[in-house]
DNA sequence: TCCTTTAGGTGTACGGCATACGCCTACGAT
DNA sequence: ATCGTAGGCGTATGCCGTACACCTAAAGGA
């Protein structure tokens, strides 16, 4: 009966999702996305209750990207690595929602499907009970930690270099590692921790 | 010759900090902060350049709670994971701080100091050169992903009796994660996964 | 064909935010 | 006693989210 929505939601986290990847995180805001939609910026409260729903379909839309179809073949180590590797490319793609995500993990269909994936290899690979569960945080918390270490202070940035530079008797150690650190790539970076962790995970003992 | 300094960067940090604890991050504002120490909101900026300083100044105040000598004795595992522990157990004091201390965590001695204590086990463990950037930065991933983990969805919280209540059907595999879940206490799951972590860190083949 | 109903869309307004700017003033050195 | 400096404050600007009241397009029934 009445008039028909001109919206539809991703068109509308979309609009959000474009305003955070030309502008930051600190870009967005609900007069943003209306003015990259178009619209007036109270229109979008036909569609979202306020910023925070916002938010939650941006995070969505990112996780709709997300294959959460368990890979096919090979050791269940490199299974789960291919599904962090999943995560981490759809979200280093929009590295800046980072922070929103953990706000709205709980609430996404698409978090939920990868996550029942990943506890899917670890039961076949004969990871179960508690010690699932220790599994499963373990590795969502090595991933999420890794995607924003990599984009907050990534290791051939600045950071890294200004590590190096720290007075070498006062940090030995550090000032080492992070020399080392620079010539690592992202990639070699997070699939060898991820390694790490996996290797730790399927011991015996855990 | 001018007039002297009536405050103290640990007060002020000490104020901003307060409002936190209580209102939450979302609480913290240079209004809010200037009535915690009954002055006017401008003159905070006598003694910081803007918010983004003062927010600095608390992450080095958590930081400075952090002892960042090293435990004397026991296995590397045990070291690091004394060191772990101590930042869990400041930061999670201040749980809503956690944002924070991403955009802060190169400029903060406390955060070098600890880094470079954690450096240094992992030498005298005999993994150095690349190995050790990786195992360091590895940890680190961990540590801050899992804190988040804890305190923004803890595990005997609200959000894992939503997991455990989907439909077992859809999620069988997460569905049955969850419920050992809950009966996993923080600190078990926090140290149970760092184990692991540590444990794939000291494998051959690291 | 026209009317009614209902939701889509808008403009305005309010309170809160960070902070630039200019003023007054307390103080220590002279 | 005075003078320069820096501490402290009030005001103003331009953002923000969003409550509210209003107009209007369009679909279903008459």
């Amino acid at each position: 009966m009445p008039r028909p929505r001109s919206l539809s939601t991703e068109r509308l986290a979309g609009a959000a999702l474009a305003v955070i990847d030309r502008d930051g995180l600190a870009g967005l805001s609900m007069r943003a996305v209306a003015k990259e939609l178009g619209m007036s910026t109270m229109a979008l409260y036909r569609y979202v209750r306020d910023r925070e729903e916002l938010e939650g379909l941006v995070v969505d839309l990112v996780y709709a990207e997300v294959d959460p179809a368990p890979p096919g073949e090979g050791p269940w180590e490199a299974r789960i690595e291919t599904m962090a590797l999943r995560l981490r490319d759809a979200f280093g793609a929009h590295a800046a929602i980072m922070p929103l995500t953990l706000a709205h993990r709980h609430a996404s269909a698409g978090s939920l499907c990868w996550g029942e994936t990943v506890a899917r290899i670890l039961a076949e690979a004969g990871i179960d009970g508690p010690r699932a569960a220790i599994a499963l945080r373990a590795v969502i918390a090595y991933v999420i930690g890794a995607i924003q270490l990599e984009h907050l202070g990534p290791l051939e940035g600045e950071g890294t270099a200004a590590i190096a530079a720290l007075p070498a008797d006062e940090f030995p150690h550090l000032t080492e590692t992070a020399r080392h650190a620079r010539r690592l790539g992202p990639d070699e970076e997070f699939r060898g921790g991820l390694a790490a962790v996996l290797r730790g995970l399927g011991a015996q003992g855990a």
